[in-house]
DNA sequence: AAGCTAAATTGGAATTATTCTAATTCCTGA
DNA sequence: TCAGGAATTAGAATAATTCCAATTTAGCTT
């Protein structure tokens, strides 16, 4: 294997794929690796760029895969703002997302318990939330970039 | 003109539009119109397929720079919803958007005060949000479609 | 009302992110 | 070891949107 996960996210992506009946492939493992090694909100092609590093022969289509794979195995997360490219995201924790318009830096927003059932509240009768996105745009931090 | 805004959203459509120094065409007219007349969220597709109706020479260039200028004049909003193809919707009240993973249909949801400050307030010190975008997804009313 | 000029519209080509397809390669369990 | 399904691959295809260059139009100016 030529990137190496934690022994922890190793097991957890060995168990998380096997759950489901899949193969924990070098592919698979080198494109979680490197979601988990740089947490900047990658593109599919920031993915292929990295990858390609680490397993020289990997194709466009094979990071398309695995990204699915990953998200249907819940090991990360789609990011989409807008129109541009879906991003990736190994925070499973609900949180939202604030990009800069300026820098186009994507940050993690915490969501505290609180708000989050104010938000999940909003909900109206009759309909049931799976799932719920939250992002904000704007400036970020001015200075330190 | 053969789209007819009422006097009410015809004032409002001239002044947002003459106010940035733009000219209230009969193809702007034409697809705000459309959106205002059937709040269903359409896509530019759907939007194009309605103004033909009323303007049968319409280009799709023309509706996708309409829908820009509408935007960009604060007289729509523009919905994003994961990958799927942008909608447009005249409800200028913060508000928030479920999706119903069955039918497809989009609902808008209200965003009272105190949630809206709450969440609001989830944005770090030292970043200025200029937009929020919250949207659900799951299963809408069961029966009722 | 006619002419002028910038703004808007048009059709078609181009772009971009993503998905599909068919062929090959790789694992894994018997 | 070998068969058979799963995964990967390269490249073509798709879908939404944007770009471009040419034409038309709206709104002045006279």
């Amino acid at each position: 294997m030529s990137y190496s996960l934690t022994s922890f996210s190793k097991d957890t992506f060995n168990t998380a794929l096997r759950e489901k009946g899949l193969r924990p492939t070098k592919q698979r493992a080198c494109v979680y690796g490197v979601i988990l090694g740089k947490r900047d909100h990658p593109t599919a092609d920031d993915i292929y760029d990295r990858v390609k590093r680490h397993l020289p022969g990997t194709s466009f289509a094979t990071v398309y895969n695995c990204l699915e794979t990953l998200v249907g195995c819940g090991l990360v997360k789609q990011v989409n703002m807008d129109r541009s490219p879906t991003r990736y995201c190994p925070n499973l924790t609900p949180h939202a997302h604030f990009r800069c318009t300026q820098s186009g830096k994507i940050y993690d927003v915490e969501i505290d318990n609180d708000t989050l059932s104010l938000i999940q509240a909003l909900v109206p009768e009759g309909f049931e939330a799976e799932n719920l996105d939250l992002s904000f745009s704007g400036t970020g931090k001015p200075s330190n970039n």
